[in-house]
DNA sequence: TTTCAATCATCAGTACCACTGACGATCAGA
DNA sequence: TCTGATCGTCAGTGGTACTGATGATTGAAA
């Protein structure tokens, strides 16, 4: 058997073994093959977070937005003005808290929207389809049990 | 039912329903918990990736090493500059092609790479304790499938 | 009411990394 | 020998994270 005690090296992983790289590589090759789906719709998988985020009504202001996506506050000011300017959103100031802006898409936007997830949802299940119908749920479960069991 | 056709939408996911979202924060949660374990190492995650490919011997150049990593060439010259600096490797030209620069860990490097894989293990190990024995591999699997089936 | 700390959106500055394009050195083949 | 390709390097650009500051606004204490 082996040698016990604080001489016993672990052996060299290959690359793929590593979690973290498991991760990152999954992560960017779907964010690529999402971002090419969304061409044609002139927005980001990054654009898309936020518009989701938005169309699902929880956000009480531009924070709140950042918030969720893990997105800086302050990257957000001029990811939302792209997005405003083109016409998908709106900002208009909160009457609650009239410091806070409130985020909503407009008619175009909501219409943009449903089409760019429609696309994207049609990439992740193609993304996923190695794994079966049941591997894919569990893929998701696995990795919102890490992130709830981690949560700072 | 719900009525067929291009009328049909998609329900408004929520965030965590994105696999793209599960992807990018698992791997951003395990980073910044590995990157504060190697904290007292004076390396990143990102150096104990490199060092890890140049440990396994398999690298010939360093672009082998960037090519494996995902990382850019251009990057993994800064990359190599720091580690090199602090004595963990040493580049030299290769014999078979002197264009080339064969990358290898010295001996403090060796020792200061197992040092590091086995905190960076530590914490892997506890970032997936919430899905069991069988759970981790099982993930490893289905990320390591997805990638294969999608690489281009 | 007045004052004051906290919060929100914004902006300026810094740092890091990906990416492009160039360069000299080197290699392999015509 | 000449030519095209490859490797490491460097400069420049662009996108994003992060810090710190600002003005407007809020809520609560004095």
């Amino acid at each position: 058997m082996s040698s016990p005690g604080r001489s016993t090296r672990p052996v060299v992983r290959a690359h793929d073994d590593v979690l973290g790289y498991l991760l990152k590589h999954a992560h960017l090759a779907l964010e690529e093959r999402t971002d090419a789906a969304l061409a044609p719709f002139g927005i980001t998988s990054r654009d898309l977070g936020a518009l989701r985020v938005i169309a699902g009504g929880g956000a009480r202001s531009q924070q709140d937005v950042a918030g969720v996506l893990g997105v800086d506050r302050t990257s957000m000011v001029a990811l939302l003005d792209v997005l405003e300017r083109a016409g998908v959103l709106a900002r208009r100031p909160s009457e609650q808290d009239r410091r806070r802006n409130v985020v909503e898409l407009t008619d175009t936007g909501r219409e943009l929207f449903f089409q760019a997830e429609r696309a994207a949802l049609t990439v992740e299940q193609d993304f996923t389809s190695a794994l079966g119908a049941n591997g894919a749920s569990e893929l998701r479960g696995a990795l919102r049990a890490m992130l709830a069991a981690t949560a700072h």
